[in-house]
DNA sequence: CAGTTGGGATTACAACCGTTCACTGACTTC
DNA sequence: GAAGTCAGTGAACGGTTGTAATCCCAACTG
């Protein structure tokens, strides 16, 4: 399926991750509603016309990163779904995961952080579309859980809107979290989970 | 205690507030970091150099955004302590009250929503600390609860940072849903707070 | 190997930016 | 009522922005 690239889309690509993760760094201090495309190039050390033949706005690359960003919050969601274990025993390693996550890709976090409510409606949407996604696939992980027998399809995507939430919100909570402080903000996540996952249990009361 | 102030004075307040409100409307379609200081003077009809008579640049307005935006927040959130009734009846008012504060100052919730995490660590440091001390302060509501006998200051604290973000998520939520969905948004976030409200009733098993 | 393609460089432009400085004139103070 | 204060003005500055037109040359195609 994937064919060799010729040298000359191999180069491209090249210079548009190149972008696209100068973009990713410039974004750690700012938003993308302010990001210019000048200062992208100037910081890959490329033509500022040169963008245009990756992109043809600002906005456009960010949905990229969009993409690319979900794309390492997605893989951690089905390590998440996938792990087995006593319901506590998955609850500190859901946390853990979200730790590893906003240690390995940082950038990514704090992009999604900041840009899903951020200026530019186009990311938002791209942001807020590929989380319902996600939302749908938690929710179908949880049908297959028997804790989860008698619960009617909307309480379920309920639940599991609630959990993707709370996993964009510990990540960037995480993000702001000097190292030292780290093992208490873990276990207050975890603690905030488990009351969610209290009520789960009653729900049906 | 409140001396009348002088012409002078008030004349500076009103265009000071001009410029709030300017900002904030120009905020509906960009983020605070790419927010220009004459394009604020120019939404009010007054000369760029008159910005600086008020603010030295306009990270210190998102600041003084973050005050006004957080007052009526702060204003629900006293509102919502103060509420009696049993359980549900007080889940269901409060999700009313957010609803109602999404309606009646949507610029404020947006703004919040979208600088909490925005690319101004002035403003994101102002909301992160209000937002701190609006927790402290739903912490002491929830230890007058009698439902609270035994639950240590922590996880008050812990149960309280989790009303407080699920109370922002939500307003932002209602701030992006269409009117006709109105309904279904409000039955959600108020099957939330109910599982919340479960896991809490059942912390001490 | 001749011809085409296309990623990137160069140059140029008009529009805009934040900031400075000197200035005006209505309000305040004594 | 004279002197002083100060919110707002207007012009000018150096710098940056997005974008268009044109050119270059290494990589492809037949």
């Amino acid at each position: 399926m994937s064919h060799t690239l010729g040298v000359r889309q191999a180069q491209k690509q090249k210079t548009r991750q190149a972008l696209l993760d100068a973009a990713l760094g410039l974004l750690e201090d700012q938003s993308l509603s302010s990001l210019g495309l000048r200062e992208v190039t100037r910081a890959v050390g490329v033509a500022p016309t040169a963008f245009y033949r990756h992109f043809c706005s600002t906005a456009e690359l960010g949905v990229a990163l969009v993409e690319e960003a979900l794309g390492s919050l997605h893989e951690t969601i089905t390590t998440m779904l996938t792990t087995t274990g006593s319901n506590e025993e998955r609850l500190g390693q859901t946390v853990e995961l979200i730790a590893r996550l906003v240690r390995t890709h940082p950038s990514h976090v704090r992009f999604i952080a900041r840009e899903r409510h951020g200026g530019v409606q186009q990311v938002r949407d791209a942001i807020g579309g590929q989380l319902a996604r996600f939302t749908e696939e938690v929710a179908e992980g949880l049908a297959a859980d028997p804790v989860s027998a008698g619960w009617s399809r909307d309480d379920l995507r309920m639940l599991a809107w609630h959990y993707v939430e709370h996993m964009v919100m510990t990540a960037s909570v995480f993000l702001e979290t000097p190292p030292e402080r780290m093992d208490a903000a873990i276990d207050l996540a975890t603690r905030q989970l488990r009351l969610v996952n209290l009520g789960r249990a009653h729900w049906l009361d």
